[in-house]
DNA sequence: TGAATGATTGTTCTT
DNA sequence: AAGAACAATCATTCA
């Protein structure tokens, strides 16, 4: 569904130059596919490289996430790893719909507020 | 023993 | 406009 969650109106319209630039991304191995070969979420810190940089709030997915992984682990205490609860949650996040998201995205969209405030003092500190 | 990885989508920043 | 990076989780795995 791409019903387009847009209606911020970042983009209004755009022409069709985005129509779809890529969508096949194939889901198969995002490590190289998607990005060329980064990811130091290692657990101690992951980007440091600002220490005003506030971390980006849980997207509505991860949101979902959160609940649906109790419910998952729950139902099924016997997974192991995390790619079986975002593998299981990916595709039914994508069953989901509109309005079953909107709880969660109504959630992404306050913590979106508040990032927008700590990004404000993050700029401030990076004006020098 | 300890640190790192893997997998999901979304959002946001940076260029 | 487009790309790149990172957000949480937790069992498994390598040295």
């Amino acid at each position: 569904m791409k019903t387009s969650s847009r209606s911020k109106g970042t983009v209004r319209k755009e022409t069709k130059e985005a129509l779809k630039p890529v969508d096949d991304r194939k889901l198969g191995k995002r490590k190289a596919a998607v990005k060329a070969d980064k990811k130091p979420a290692k657990k101690g810190k992951a980007a440091k490289k600002d220490p005003n940089k506030p971390k980006r709030p849980p997207s509505a997915f991860f949101v979902f996430l959160e609940e649906f992984r109790k419910t998952f682990k729950k139902e099924n205490p016997d997974v192991k790893g995390v790619s079986a609860v975002g593998k299981a949650g990916g595709e039914k996040w994508k069953s989901m719909s509109a309005a079953e998201k909107a709880p969660y995205e109504a959630k992404a969209a306050k913590k979106k507020a508040e990032y927008g405030s700590l990004m404000d003092t993050y700029n401030k500190k990076q004006l020098c």
